[in-house]
RNA sequence: GCGCCUGUAGCUCAGCUGGAUAGAGCAGCGGACUUCUAAUCCGCAGGCCCCGUGUUCGAAUCACGGCAGGCGCGCCA
C-alpha cells in the first residue's frame, strides 16, 4: 500500500510539472509513512515539505496544486494537506481488503519479496572456539545470525550460512595442556595448572573421556598433549554443532582454519595479486599496509619468530570469501572485537574488494541475572552459563526469542529466574497464543461448519466494518515492507517488537467479543462470522510466518 | 590519551532512519471470566528523551562540545 503511494505521488508530481504547475522537480527525498494519530489519516507524506526549497514556494501552496490531482485518484476517501505541509490520505476501506485475499492466498509465502534479486550473501556467525561450549553471548550471535538469514531468504537472497573455526594456533594447544594437566591431576594434585588455560569443569570431563578412549600413559607427555588437543576439539565441535543444531540453527558450511592452510590457499592469498604489492618487510616481520585505507596503522602478518598472527588468517578467509564470488558479506561478531573492523576492511581494500562490500554487525555483551544480582561470567575462570543450560532451563522459543528482543547493538539483560518462573508473562508466550488463539477459532468454526473455507473479496468488504478489522488489516499490510526493510537496515529484532504488537491488536479485537456477543468472530450472523473466520485466519498465517522466521514455533493449542 | 558503542517512565528497552500529541513490557494501583481459550483484555499513575550549542519549516533522531557507563586500542587469539 505505501508502496502504491509512492508511485502516485511520483506520478502526480510529474504531471504537475508536465502541466507547468511546478518546475521540473528532483527525485525522491520523501517518505510516506504511518502518522502516529489517526487525524492525520492512513498514511501522511512530507513531499511538499520536501520540494519547498527547491520550487521556492511555500509547502501549502504546492500542497494545493498537488491536491486537486490527488483527490482524483480512486484509492482515497480523503486527501487533507496540513500545515505546515504535510499531506494526509485516508484510503477507501474497500481498498484493505485485498491484503487479506493476498494473505490468504500467499499463506507461508507472505512477505516474500524479491528485494535482494537473488544476490548471494554470505553470512558468518557464531564462529567459536571449539575449545568450550557455547555461551549466551554465543546464543546471542546464534539467533540474530539465524534469524537475519531466514530474513534475507524471504527479502529474495540467496544465503549462505558459514561457521568459521578457529582450529589452528596457540588456543588449541592450550586446550591440550588443559585437559593434559588435569588427567594428570586424577593421580596428582599437585600438577601444575597452565598459565592462562581453560577453568571450566568440561576440561576435567574431557580428559575423562580421552583417558577413557586412548592410553595416555603409554605416550610421551608431548604425544599426550597433542592427542588431548586434537580429541578435545572434536569433542567440543561436536557439542556446538549439537548444542547449535538443538537451537534450530543450521550452518551449509563449516570452514575450518586448518583447512585454509593445508589447501595451500593461506600462503597463495598472500602473495598473490594486489595485495602482494602492500606487504613489505620491517624489523624482520611482514606487515600490510592497512593504513592506506584508514587503518590507524600498518599491521603485522607474520612475527619475528615466523609464525603468523591471526590477523593473517582473518585476511586469507576473507579473501576466500570475496573469491567464492559472494555479492556480499556478513559477519556478526562479538563487541569486543570492533576494533578489527577498520583493518579488515582495509585489508579488503587493498584486495581491491569495494568498501561497503562486508558488513560487521556487533552484537554487545549477554549479562545474566540470577536471585536478583548480575552472574559475572568468565570464559578463562570457567564460570559461565552455557547456551545448553539456557535451553534447557527456558527452551529453545523463550531463548530465541529473548536474544532477538534487543537491538543487537544494545547490551542485553537476561534474567534466567523470571524467564523460568514468570513463564505466562513471557512475550513469546504472548505471540504464540495469539497463534494458538486464532486456531481454537478456526477450529471451533470448522466444527460448527460455519467456514466453508471459500475466500471472497465481497464478503470481506461488505462484513468487514470495525475499526479494529481495518487496523488489523493495515497492520498486516505492513509485513513485507517490514520483512523488507529489516533486511536492508540488518535489524531482525523488530520483528519481535512487530509480532508483539500484532498479537496485541488481536487479543484486543477478541476481547470485544467478551462483551458483546456481536463482536465475536463467529456471531449469529453467518456471513459477518465468514468474513471475521478470513480475517483471523489471514492473522493466523501473518503471525505464523513471522514464527516461523525467529524459528518459534507455532502451537495449535496451549 | 585515542577509537567504537550506549544514555528515553521506578526497572528492561522500542521508537519505522529528520515528521505532527514520545511508546511497549515488567513492577504499582483499580476493574472484566455461565467466553470463539483469562498464557487474555480495560482503566489509572508514571517523562528535563544525560547536559549545552548548532543545522531547518521541524530534532529523541543529524553536527560539534561536554558528562556518565561499557568495550577496545599487541609481532595475543
Amino acid at each position: 500500500m505505501k508502496k502504491r503511494i509512492i508511485s502516485i505521488l511520483n506520478k502526480t508530481v510529474q504531471r504537475a510539472a508536465q502541466e507547468g504547475a511546478l518546475k521540473s522537480p528532483p527525485e525522491g527525498g520523501f517518505v510516506v509513512e504511518v502518522p502516529s494519530s489517526s487525524d492525520h489519516g492512513h498514511f501522511a507524506t512530507n513531499l511538499c515539505l520536501t520540494l519547498a526549497k527547491s520550487q521556492k514556494q511555500p509547502p501549502m501552496k504546492i500542497a494545493s496544486v498537488l491536491l486537486p490531482i490527488l483527490k482524483e485518484c480512486p484509492l482515497f476517501e480523503r486527501v487533507e494537506a496540513a500545515p505546515p505541509g504535510f499531506i494526509n490520505f485516508f484510503v477507501k476501506r474497500d481498498e484493505w481488503m485485498p491484503i487479506v485475499t493476498q494473505i490468504l492466498e500467499e499463506g507461508a509465502s507472505y512477505g516474500k519479496s524479491d528485494f535482494g534479486e537473488g544476490k548471494s550473501v554470505l553470512v558468518e556467525f557464531v564462529s567459536a572456539n571449539p575449545t568450550g561450549p557455547l555461551h549466551l553471548g554465543h546464543g546471542r550471535g546464534a539467533a540474530l545470525g539465524d534469524t537475519l538469514c531466514r530474513i534475507l531468504e524471504l527479502a529474495g537472497f540467496n544465503v549462505g550460512r558459514e561457521f568459521y573455526i578457529n582450529d589452528a594456533g596457540r588456543q588449541i594447544r592450550l586446550l591440550g595442556e588443559s585437559v593434559f594437566a588435569r588427567w594428570q591431576q586424577i593421580e596428582n594434585p599437585d600438577y601444575p595448572f597452565p598459565a592462562g588455560g581453560y577453568h571450566g569443569e568440561y576440561i576435567a570431563e574431557l580428559a575423562r573421556m580421552i583417558s577413557a578412549e586412548t592410553d595416555l600413559a603409554s605416550l610421551s607427555d608431548e604425544e599426550a598433549i597433542e592427542v588431548c588437543a586434537s580429541l578435545g576439539k572434536d569433542i567440543m565441535l561436536d557439542d556446538i554443532k549439537r548444542s547449535l543444531n538443538m537451537f534450530r540453527v543450521d550452518f551449509d558450511v563449516w570452514y575450518s582454519e586448518t583447512s585454509l592452510h593445508e589447501s595451500g590457499r593461506f600462503a597463495k592469498s598472500l602473495s598473490s595479486g594486489a595485495i602482494a604489492e602492500k606487504i613489505y618487510e620491517k624489523d624482520g616481520a611482514l606487515w600490510i599496509a592497512t593504513s592506506e585505507h584508514g587503518d590507524d596503522k600498518d599491521r603485522v602478518i607474520r612475527k619475528q619468530d615466523g609464525s603468523y598472527t591471526y590477523f593473517a588468517s582473518d585476511i586469507s578467509y576473507h579473501r576466500d570469501k570475496w573469491e567464492r564470488g559472494f555479492s556480499r558479506a556478513i559477519d556478526i561478531w562479538g563487541a569486543d572485537h570492533h576494533g578489527y573492523i577498520p583493518r579488515v576492511q582495509a585489508a579488503l581494500e587493498t584486495m581491491g574488494v569495494p568498501k561497503g562490500w562486508l558488513s560487521v554487525m556487533l552484537i554487545q555483551l549477554v549479562k545474566l541475572w540470577q536471585a536478583g544480582a548480575e552472574v559475572k561470567m568468565s570464559k578463562r575462570a570457567g564460570t559461565y552459563v552455557t547456551l545448553q543450560e539456557l535451553m534447557d532451563e527456558v527452551g529453545v522459543d523463550a531463548a530465541r526469542f529473548v536474544f532477538l528482543t534487543k537491538h543487537n547493538d544494545s547490551p542485553l539483560d537476561v534474567d534466567v529466574d523470571l524467564i523460568k518462573k514468570q513463564e505466562s508473562d513471557n512475550p513469546v508466550f504472548y505471540v504464540q497464543y495469539a497463534h494458538a488463539r486464532a486456531s481454537s477459532i478456526l477450529r471451533k468454526a470448522q466444527e460448527e461448519s460455519v467456514f466453508n473455507g471459500i475466500e471472497d473479496e465481497k464478503l470481506l468488504k461488505n462484513y468487514l466494518k470495525l475499526e479494529e478489522e481495518i487496523a488489523l488489516i493495515r497492520m498486516m499490510g505492513d509485513f513485507p515492507s517490514l520483512v523488507e526493510e529489516m533486511a536492508k537496515s540488518l535489524e531482525p529484532h523488530r520483528l519481535t517488537y512487530y509480532l508483539q504488537d500484532l498479537a496485541a491488536m488481536f487479543h484486543r479485537y477478541f476481547n470485544l467479543g467478551t462483551k458483546n456477543p456481536e463482536l465475536r468472530v463467529i456471531t449469529e450472523d453467518a456471513s459477518v462470522s465468514r468474513a471475521r473466520l478470513f480475517l483471523v485466519k489471514a492473522i493466523r498465517t501473518v503471525v505464523a510466518n513471522g514464527l516461523s522466521l525467529l524459528a518459534i514455533t507455532a502451537p495449535e493449542q496451549m
